[in-house]
DNA sequence: GTGAAAGCGCTAACAT
DNA sequence: ATGTTAGCGCTTTCAC
């Protein structure tokens, strides 16, 4: 039933040896013309369609890419994913997915997991990669990228946008259109590297305006919907009405939009709010939110092109990517 | 450097043969307890991982499940994709994800290419798959469940909702709350199976309430954001006023309230909005959408454990598997 | 340029 | 209960 014709039956039926039929179809070493013709034609005919689980086991190449993600379905890593899936195909990898849900224990089942499928190299995307998982993945050797607010804190290859500018600039582009009392939601809740950057941008931009930083305006949570929601509930309860809510995240953005609204305010006229990521919903709320575009789909394809340089043994010549961001300006945001 | 132990190192150092060792890591055969202890020791020990290719070549089983999507960043499809692949793993299968971005020629070279890997079997996610492409897979002898809006029509194992219920139940509930002139956004173009029973849906509604179908309260397009935004449009464009739109599909469905908005219309005030699917962005969008719930994870896991026990080569019971459906109230939908 | 043969790491008869 | 051996389908020396 199943594609049962091996090396073995083409080669019979060709009259020759295995060894040629092994080399035109790798084009390994030259063949007669003739020959090599009688082989494809009974290869075309037979519809032979070499075993890559022999070949593999040989070579110890699986065109293998593991990728393992926190959850399939937020949008900032299914973006990603697109990115990283289509430049796999191109460069005829297959794509091994596995979801984490941010659990570490899963985490690292996930790897090991990947690793004895004899992955040739690794994408890994988690919130929160803890410094043993990185030792261990650096440690089995195999080529990865990460895709991580943590692993920029580490000498492992990374992409990312810049975020202490990206930050700075977003609320510089508030500041600009008149807001002052800025409340800053961070999607993350470790001290790492990433969450002082995105502060530092935040605070210098004050700064540079004489607009003296408030603790209280500043909230740490979750990437998802409801972090947003409720981070912004607090400061709304907590009686500070401020100018304007910047959101590290798109979909907690989205949350923290529905708060303003829960408590009586209006998005954009009495508070205005950005987000950051720019995923799909951005666009598809209303008010359509203004927000940091990072060119997800490009990230996923820029780390999954290191793991193949590294998979092949080339140099990279530099290990902490950062892809162009811009302020998206969309509805959500207006001059006080 | 990587994971070079292999089952004869295992077997020369716990001097014992190849064979007992591979007896103990698959528990095929008794083994006295004091040399299995052995074993397992030394396998701690060195941290021996048996290669599943060099097994897989001699056992035909790879532990691999292609999955075929049309595009992960879509949210229908990744909130099965989450079903999916918790179970699988459950069952210690691995997941080839493969995306199509429903292109026909994409998608018989994704089949092809996971075919190659060994795939054990298929989950076939699609919005408008080819009967050719049915066949083929059936040809091959792939064991693949489909979950698609055509592959209803054939033979074949699928997982949907009762949609003609569904569809009925909604526009009913529509019905009850005082809307008459209820415009009908279908994501769907071709003449399938589903579409059909959409309609049925619909119609029959339509006629145990004494309301007249209207063609051109009917619109056709596809699954994504903008078709429910131009198809609304459209409508409205057309002079035409309803009380509310179903849409069958939440982004669609957004796409369609903005619309609304975007003519000067107020959404559920001047007319209300109902979608289907109920995946994430129903309930972040405000007004949240009152849609037609479909239990996506649950459908993403019984598409898998269907495939795994075709794979075991147990029988089927039902070919045709229908999930259960519920009207979802929430804020798009008022009583006129 | 081509074929023979070894071997990748493992499982599954077949012996013992 | 354990060991020996023959492959699984392929690539790759090594001869010719």
């Amino acid at each position: 039933m199943k594609n049962t014709v091996t090396i073995k039956d083409v080669a019979k039926k060709a009259g020759v040896s295995i060894s040629t039929v092994s080399r035109v179809i790798n084009n390994s070493k030259p063949v007669t013309d003739e020959i090599k013709k009688k082989v494809l034609d009974v290869i075309e005919e037979t519809g032979y369609v070499p075993n890559p689980l022999a070949r593999s086991l040989v070579t110890k190449k699986s065109q293998l890419i593991g990728v393992v993600v926190p959850e399939v379905s937020d949008s900032f890593v299914n973006e990603i994913l697109n990115g990283i899936e289509e430049i796999a195909r191109m460069y005829n990898y297959d794509i091994l997915l596995s979801n984490t849900y941010s659990d570490k224990n899963e985490e690292m089942r996930s790897i090991n997991l990947l690793r004895a499928k004899q992955i040739e190299g690794m994408v890994m995307i988690s919130w929160d990669l803890a410094k043993e998982h990185i030792d261990y993945i650096e440690n089995c050797g195999i080529p990865t990228t990460y895709i991580s607010k943590t692993a920029r804190d580490y000498d492992v290859p990374t992409v990312s946008v810049n975020n202490e500018k990206a930050t700075y600039d977003m609320t510089n582009h508030l500041i600009s259109q008149g807001h002052k009392k800025i409340a800053f939601v961070m999607t993350s809740a470790g001290d790492t590297r990433l969450e002082k950057e995105r502060l530092d941008g935040y605070k210098s931009a004050l700064a540079e305006n004489g607009i003296e930083f408030n603790e209280e305006l500043v909230r740490y949570g979750g990437v998802d919907y409801n972090s947003g929601y409720e981070s912004t509930k607090d400061i709304l309860e907590k009686g500070i009405v401020p100018d304007a809510v910047f959101v590290t995240g798109d979909e907690a953005a989205v949350g923290a939009m529905n708060a303003v609204f829960d408590k009586g305010f209006s998005v954009p006229n009495d508070i205005s709010v950005a987000g950051f990521n720019d995923v799909k919903i951005a666009r598809m709320y209303r008010p359509k939110l203004t927000t940091v575009h990072q060119p997800l789909y490009d990230m996923g394809a820029v780390a999954i092109r290191m793991v193949i340089k590294m998979i092949n043994g080339e140099e990279i010549e530099e290990k902490k990517v950062e892809l162009p961001h811009r302020i998206e300006e969309r509805e959500s945001v207006i001059k006080k």
